[in-house]
DNA sequence: TTCAAAAGAAACGCTTGCGTAACGGTCCGT
DNA sequence: ACGGACCGTTACGCAAGCGTTTCTTTTGAA
């Protein structure tokens, strides 16, 4: 069952989140960030740097220091691959998960404002 | 007729425009510009810099800075106000409708890629 | 065992955005 | 006509992101 939107909804559903997101959310995440960190938590696991950089078509310091930002934020984690220890695993957080979830609250509460 | 969505789709759907605009799009705006040139070209004129600000609830520089930015990239356009030249009054664009008309329907169409 | 390839991080110089504070132009009541 | 209030911009020092390049560690094959 997919979302069926028309045009002044997409653009004001969009319109009323950033807006709300700005005001409420001193964080000011970047798009390729929260790109990157709703990648972590909505695709299954195992999440690594050279693929997060192929996924989003960006360079992988692009992605590390996306990590290490949201890592200082407590939004991801990092952890080494004991399998393979050239490689690093992004690992996700309560706080990012709280993060998101209400997140995505804001973005269920204003569909519901969203006329016509 | 308000757009209803779980939890799921809320972040599917930000999750999956997000990705791929920052994939195509180069310029990648901030969500303050995002949410500036919504509001510019969702909400009826006139918008001056003072109104957005106070919109927003960020300072008067954040907003000049952001049109500087946005004016370069051809999506608004200034104009001194001649009843009182005291302010600014912010234009739409060809450019900058064309622009949100395609994130328009990126939007749309990823929304009808969210399943459940 | 040696060595090229791979993964992630760190270093470099640059650009852009930030908050605060100061500034020049404009309006309007006195 | 003067002076305060208002509007948008600019200046300043700082923080954060960018792309490119280099480095360190680890792997796996010859």
């Amino acid at each position: 069952m997919p979302v069926e939107l028309t045009p002044s909804q997409a653009l004001g559903l969009w319109h009323t989140v950033s807006l709300e997101q700005v005001r409420v959310d001193g964080r000011d995440l970047t798009l390729r960030q929260m790109a990157i960190l709703l990648q972590i938590y909505l695709v299954p696991p195992p999440h690594t740097v050279r693929g997060l950089a192929a996924t989003l078509g960006v360079t992988k310091p692009v992605i590390t220091r996306a990590l290490d930002t949201m890592g200082a934020l407590g939004l991801v984690d990092r952890v080494r691959d004991d399998r393979d220890r050239r490689n690093v695993v992004i690992k996700r957080t309560v706080d990012g998960a709280l993060y998101l979830e209400k997140f995505g609250d804001l973005i269920i509460d204003q569909g519901r404002k969203q006329p016509k």
